[in-house]
DNA sequence: GATCGAATCAAACGAACGTTTGAGGTGTCC
DNA sequence: GGACACCTCAAACGTTCGTTTGATTCGATC
C-alpha cells in the first residue's frame, strides 16, 4: 500500500525493493531455497546490489526480519502495558487479553498492507521453526524482553500455575501460532475447505480462545467464561 | 538399540546406514543444509551409493520419512480403535485419550531406540513446517486417513463443536506438537531452564492437558476435570 | 572355473550458488 | 570543472552441490 500511495513515477530505493522482494521470496520458498539471483531479479536490481547494501545474504535476511520484528515487539509491549492502565481498570488482565497482545501484532499491524503482513507472518513462522541458521538466535534476542514480560503477565493472571508450566504453555502457544502462520495459505486445502483464514474471522478469533482454554487448565478460575 | 543387539562384527546394510545417517543429519541441520557428501561420509559409504539405492536426494528423504511414518500412523489408528473396544467400555473416549493416541506414537514408539525416536520427531517437525519441498504433500498423503479418523473422534467427543472448529483446533494441536518437537533439544536454553523435556514427565504430560483444555472451550463439558 | 548380477568405488560432470572485482555513471560541493 | 562520495552494472571468481559414468570387486549359479 505504501508503494501505491507514492507519486506514480517514483519507486522505492533499491535497498527497499531488495527488502520487499527478499521478504516475499523467503516467505514463499524458504530462505535456503531462495537464491540472491531470484531476489535481485524480482527487485529489478543488480546481483551485486545485495552485497553493496547488506554485505551478505544472511545480513539481508537479518535486515528483512528486523524491519518488521522491531515494530511488532514494540507493539506487543505497548498493548501489554495498556492492559494495566487501560479502560479495564485495575483488575489483572484476562488470559485472552494477554494472548491478544502477544499474537495480535503478528497479523494486524496498522499502517502496513495486510497482504504484506501475512507474507511476513509466514516468514516469521519459517524463521521460528528453522533452527539451523543463526536466524533463530537473532529473533530470540529481540524476543527475549517480550518473552519475559509476557511470562510475568501470564503468571499474574494464573497465579496457581508454576513458572515451568507457564513457560511450557507459552511455548505451545507460539508453536501453534507459528505453524498456523506458515501454513496460512494452504489451510484450506489441508482441511478440505473447513479452515479458511480469510472467511468469517481470522486466525486469532479461533486461536486465542483455544490457547486460553489450555492456559486455564489446572488454574482455579478454569471455568471462567464470557 | 537394534544395532547394538546384533552380533558384534555385523553391521547394517549400506542402505540402512544411509537411512540412519540421513535421518540424523536431516533432523540436525535441515534437509536443504545437509549435503549427500555429509550423509555418505557419516554412513561410511560411497557418494554414489545414495543414487544407487534411492535414485536421488529427494527419494532418500522420502525413504527416511516413510520408514517411520508408516508404523507411527498405523499405531495411531490402532490406539484410536482400541479406545472404542478397550477397558474404558462403551463410553465415548475422552479428549485426552484421543490426543494421546494421536501424539503419543510420535515420541514413544515401542521397539525403537528412544534417542532415535526423538531424532525422527525433530525431522518430522521440520518436514511438517517446510512447505517448500514436495515432502509436505507426501507426508499429508500418508496423514490423510489419520486426520479423517481423528477428526471424527474429536467430533464424537465434542459434539457441540462445528466441523470447522474441530479442524482448526486439530491444526493448532499439530502445530504446537511440531514446533515443540523441532525445538525439543533447545527448549531448556530458550526458557532459561524452565522447560526440560527429559525431567519429570516428557512433553506429552504437559502438552496433552493443555490441548485438551483448548479443545473443550465452548463445549458443554468444558468444566470436566481430572 | 566361467558367467552374471549386485554392489562399491574413484573420478569427473555441469549447474547453481554466494561473493568479489573493477569500470562506469550520476549527482553534489568547493 | 575537477574532486569526491554514492550507487549501479556486467563479468567473473572459486566453491559446493546433486548427479553420472565406467571400471572393479565379490559371491552365487550353472
Amino acid at each position: 500500500m505504501s508503494q501505491a500511495m507514492l507519486p506514480a513515477e517514483e519507486r522505492p530505493d533499491t535497498r527497499e525493493r531488495l527488502l520487499d522482494a527478499a521478504e516475499a521470496l523467503f516467505a514463499e520458498l524458504g530462505v535456503g531455497a531462495t537464491s540472491l539471483r531470484a531476489v535481485t531479479k524480482s527487485a529489478e536490481a543488480n546481483l551485486a546490489a545485495v552485497h553493496y547494501h547488506f554485505g551478505s545474504k544472511e545480513e539481508l535476511l537479518a535486515a528483512v526480519v528486523e524491519r518488521r520484528v522491531r515494530p511488532i515487539n514494540e507493539e506487543r509491549l505497548r498493548r501489554l502495558a495498556q492492559l494495566r492502565s487501560g479502560p479495564v481498570g485495575a483488575r489483572a488482565p484476562r488470559v485472552e487479553e494477554i494472548l491478544a497482545a502477544l499474537l495480535g501484532p503478528m497479523v494486524d499491524d496498522r499502517g502496513v498492507d495486510p497482504e504484506r503482513m501475512r507474507t511476513f507472518a509466514r516468514l516469521m513462522g519459517r524463521v521460528l521453526t528453522d533452527t539451523g541458521g543463526c536466524m533463530h538466535a537473532l529473533v530470540m534476542q529481540h524476543f527475549e524482553e517480550v518473552l519475559q514480560r509476557f511470562t510475568a503477565a501470564f503468571a499474574a493472571a494464573l497465579p496457581q500455575l508454576s513458572a515451568a508450566e507457564i513457560a511450557w504453555r507459552l511455548h505451545f502457544s507460539i508453536g501453534a501460532m507459528a505453524f498456523t502462520l506458515v501454513h496460512s495459505s494452504h489451510l484450506g486445502e489441508m482441511s478440505h475447505g473447513l479452515c479458511d483464514a480469510d472467511r468469517g474471522g481470522g486466525i486469532l478469533e479461533r486461536l486465542i480462545p483455544f490457547l486460553a482454554g489450555g492456559f486455564r487448565v489446572g488454574a482455579s478460575n478454569a471455568g471462567e467464561a464470557s
